[in-house]
DNA sequence: CAGAATATTGAAAGCGCTTTCAAGGCGCAA
DNA sequence: TTGCGCCTTGAAAGCGCTTTCAATATTCTG
């Protein structure tokens, strides 16, 4: 099951830092010296070796510096589902911090399965990471501050207090008030929402955002209302016509994510019924394609690239021994097409 | 500019193997043994090298490991954009492919930037990677045939012969085809293009599958309804405001891929041309949204999936020294509610 | 039961780099 | 000229593992 070593060929032999050494004239602790700009040497011993360098066309070996160094200038990075629209801009913005460091990330995807989640995780850290970024994720808070104490560790997702810990929680809560009040303002009663799984701490308060925007309106929350699904767009669909189906009427709909709130709109769209100017729908996340359906979305704006920069540069300064923090922005509503004032 | 190594803090101790063999009473050439399965160790050995594993809690050091065997368990993968929905489901099918194998994918991106490719294939070489995956990109095929001699190679997009390499190359051409005759078919004449970027290899083939399949049905292709764009939702819209003020009649796009048939469909919505009622619009890629959207985008299907598992299935049999040959399924249409034919 | 063949084991030499330590070179002041 | 301090340099030890080689233990054959 594991890949073998690469056939005794004919490919060119590894240059190694002592051939540079060699060629150069110097000492293999030259080369290193020069190489990470770790001592003074002179110019001429320079000269030379940058020489040798270009002419043998060195290239060192990342892994012989990281065990002798004990630092790999890698960052473990564990995403749910690496195609994911959302945490795919979440990786942007950490490829993006990273980028002048010299660090790069090492991506892993959980599936939301503790299971993967876990041997993923032991995965990048025999790899030996420098530090890591776990996007959301289904691992509990114990094992996260075991990690913390290998490794400095940056969580999104939760609230969680710890040494060499960082978390990073967007507004789930204030971001659901916000999109349902705004359904509320437009005259809108009867919300339905597509919610999350219930195993899902965003969606738990996401779906609490919503009841309690109802409530403070005065309007009963109806459970009938509610249906949860899995986040992608077949859930959303299949929620809608759920719903349809059980003759429950509502005049606005609240997606737990824009991805449900595709599928809700397009389950809408196959009963001929018009968005906005029968039914409203509002998204989260403002994906950057929702700007870009038919007609544009709603949603509350998750800042996923500026969520990634923040960790990214959180964690490089919690590898530095800086105490850091960061912050996420408030949530922020985007009002587009696809809601608008009840018809009366 | 790099990240200084860890504070010497209280953070737990490395366990080493050695600390393995000793605590089991064995020598480490014997817990190497056990660890690798690399030759038959005693029963009795064997269960107390794993007792002291389970106890120490012991986690092998891949970079150690890597550079005593000359091997890293690792695939470079070269992608362009790591949010793009396309390269998204190589991406998975990459990981799919690869997750029974003990290796493990470093994704980088490489922006469709010449530099940035570069930069981040000497960055995965350096890391000793054991094989290379570069999707697309815009590097020159010698530069692919030379890091080819370094360490095996499959390159997407492109066709490609050479030594310790192999090429993946969607038929861009006949998938272009099919998605114009199929318009041709429903009575369509005056048939839009939106198509990619010049310097694209894809949108190169794809515009001459779009120009060939007007000629072979008696249509005289109209330069003036080819506008070429980014690949990108904003791109597809500006094309459709480009050729709407132009007042060049048309009755139906064809889209180089579905990001841009996204915007397109968004700007003919905001201009009060419906779809597909007055206007057909045909994407290419199927993404996996283009079947939630409304209406849904008829496309023709890019295996991206299935691309990212055959390459890395034949990269891993090339590591492996096996000949191997893959090869990309051939283009579909997929039909949905977004073309129609022509009302007359 | 001897001797040969085979199975199991450990010592030790690397893999390619960094880093400590000490030595040698140099300039300068006295 | 001698002596001191500072710079530059190289030798060598190590990072944590694998793998060869030879030694020892075990089993088998006749």
């Amino acid at each position: 099951m594991t890949i073998p070593r690469p056939l005794p060929s004919e490919l060119p032999e590894n240059i190694t830092l002592e051939m540079v050494a060699r060629t150069a004239g110097v000492s293999p602790a030259t080369v290193s010296r020069i190489l990470n700009r770790s001592a003074r040497v002179s110019e001429r011993k320079r000269a030379a070796v940058e020489a040798a360098i270009k002419a043998l066309n060195y290239r060192p070996n990342a892994l012989a510096r990281g065990l002798a160094q004990g630092r790999t200038n890698s960052i473990g990075v564990l995403t749910q589902d690496i195609a994911s629209p959302f945490y795919g801009e979440a990786l942007r913005g950490i490829e993006n911090a990273l980028k002048d460091t010299g660090a790069i990330p090492l991506i892993v995807s959980g599936h939301w399965l503790l299971r993967d989640e876990v041997e993923r995780l032991e995965h990048l850290l025999s790899r030996r990471v420098d530090g890591l970024i776990v996007l959301t994720g289904s691992l509990p808070d114990e094992m996260l501050l075991r990690y913390a104490t290998e490794v400095p560790l940056v969580v999104t997702g939760r609230d969680l207090e710890g040494p060499n810990l960082m978390s990073l929680r967007f507004d789930d809560y204030l971001g659901a008030r916000m999109a349902t009040q705004h359904l509320i303002d437009l005259g809108h009663q009867r919300i339905a929402h597509v919610a999350g799984p219930l195993d899902h701490f965003d969606s738990i308060e996401r779906l609490r955002g919503y009841r309690e925007a109802l409530v403070d309106a005065g309007i009963e929350p109806d459970d009938d209302l509610v249906v949860h699904t899995d986040f992608h767009e077949p859930g959303g669909l299949l929620a809608i016509n759920q719903l349809i189906a059980a003759r429950k009427p509502f005049t606005a709909v609240f997606a737990a994510n824009d991805q449900s709130a595709f599928g809700a709109r397009l389950a809408l769209h196959s009963h001929g019924i018009r968005v906005p100017e029968d039914i409203s729908v509002v998204g989260f996340d403002d994906l950057p394609v929702s700007n870009y359906v038919v007609p544009p979305l709603t949603s509350v704006k998750q800042p996923a690239y500026e969520m990634g920069e923040i960790a990214a540069r959180a964690l490089v300064g919690m590898i530095h021994g800086e105490p850091v923090k960061g912050h996420l922005p408030q949530p922020e509503l985007i009002v587009r097409a696809s809601s608008r004032p009840l018809r009366r």
